[in-house]
DNA sequence: TTGCATACTTACTAATTAGTAAGTATATTT
DNA sequence: AAATATACTTACTAATTAGTAAGTATGCAA
């Protein structure tokens, strides 16, 4: 892989969570990589490409992150610490995540994007609800109804308090994250 | 005051709930309105103006609605049920809630639809903190640790709700939205 | 009836946008 | 050595953007 195209896809997925897929521009790459607009064009042809290319390397990092939680046998309270850290890391970053920045702008996506940042919803909403349920079954967590429902939950939580981060400060994300965990933790 | 400028703030409203602030132009509310560029111009000098009208707007909607409850006195689950019922109303309409939409654009902003929007989001955190405690205190709502936490919890999850609807579906509104009121009713 | 404020339109600008076509340097293969 | 593929740059276009300055129709007040 061509390490120019890595580096547009690293920053351009940072303008992404920072400012927005309608706010950020190829110039916005070009001038911070020291390369010229048509570079980003050679690498991806369209804004819609890169930024579905973008929403697919997104995925693939989750499906990774799950895989190696399969083979280290973490127990459930783990994975979801493992889950949870991802976002943590985002707020320290003064980050927002992917669904969080893409699904406000969901209207003005090309349909490729649409569909991708749809099917990695759902993908995290399914393993979330396995794991919920699975753990709850095993008696780490406890909380009332639907696994499905309570998965949702999670998610959303997850990605507002990253955007509540960002109008209010970093102290209301770790107020969230911690009601979270509190209400799920047998 | 003119129905010109309010067609405009109403649309301008629209646009950014559906579209997003810096995806939504002078062009898209002419156009729709029928009348020209420069009309718009004319009440709301720049975007920045129009941006901040709107959220102040906003701000103005969510005090007289506690205005209004107060006066009622009503119980502390009504006043939960009737805030909520803003964003029920949205997610029926396919919008997200201003908090939502421009949180996550929130770099991108003028200062002062910045300051609006904190001030704005501060003031429904600590109407809802006090609101919970209230009840909590009442025994109509049942919740574990601090109340202003809880208030965090109950707001991001409203707007994260709103964005899931639209990415996934709006079942999943109706999911969370009812996950978040099994946790806390007593 | 003159003057002034309100509510616009006409006509424009400068900047930015995504995108393209054609050229070029370098490395690799034949 | 020649041909080809890779990785770009140069130079451009057409569309869209927010914003402005000057003009105009209408109503109302002095």
């Amino acid at each position: 892989m061509s390490v120019t195209r890595e580096r547009i896809m690293e920053l351009a997925e940072e303008l992404i969570l920072t400012k927005g897929y309608n706010a950020f521009s190829y110039q916005d790459i070009s001038s911070e990589l020291g390369i010229k607009n048509a570079a980003i064009h050679y690498y991806f042809p369209s804004k819609a490409n890169l930024g579905t290319s973008i929403v697919k390397n997104n995925f693939l990092r989750f499906e990774e992150m799950i895989e190696n939680m399969d083979i280290r046998k973490f127990d459930e309270v783990k994975q979801l610490e493992s889950f949870l850290r991802v976002y943590v890391k985002s707020a320290r970053e003064q980050k927002i995540c992917v669904i969080g920045s893409l699904g406000p702008d969901f209207n003005t996506l090309p349909e490729a994007s649409q569909k991708e940042l749809q099917k990695m919803t759902n993908r995290i909403i399914d393993w979330l609800t396995k794991l919920l349920e699975t753990g709850r079954y095993n008696g780490v967590f406890a909380f009332k109804g639907d696994a499905h429902n309570r998965a949702l939950l999670v998610l959303s939580t997850m990605i507002a308090s990253l955007q509540m981060a960002r109008v209010l400060d970093k102290q209301a994300f770790k107020d969230i994250h911690q009601s979270l965990i509190d209400d799920l933790i047998a």
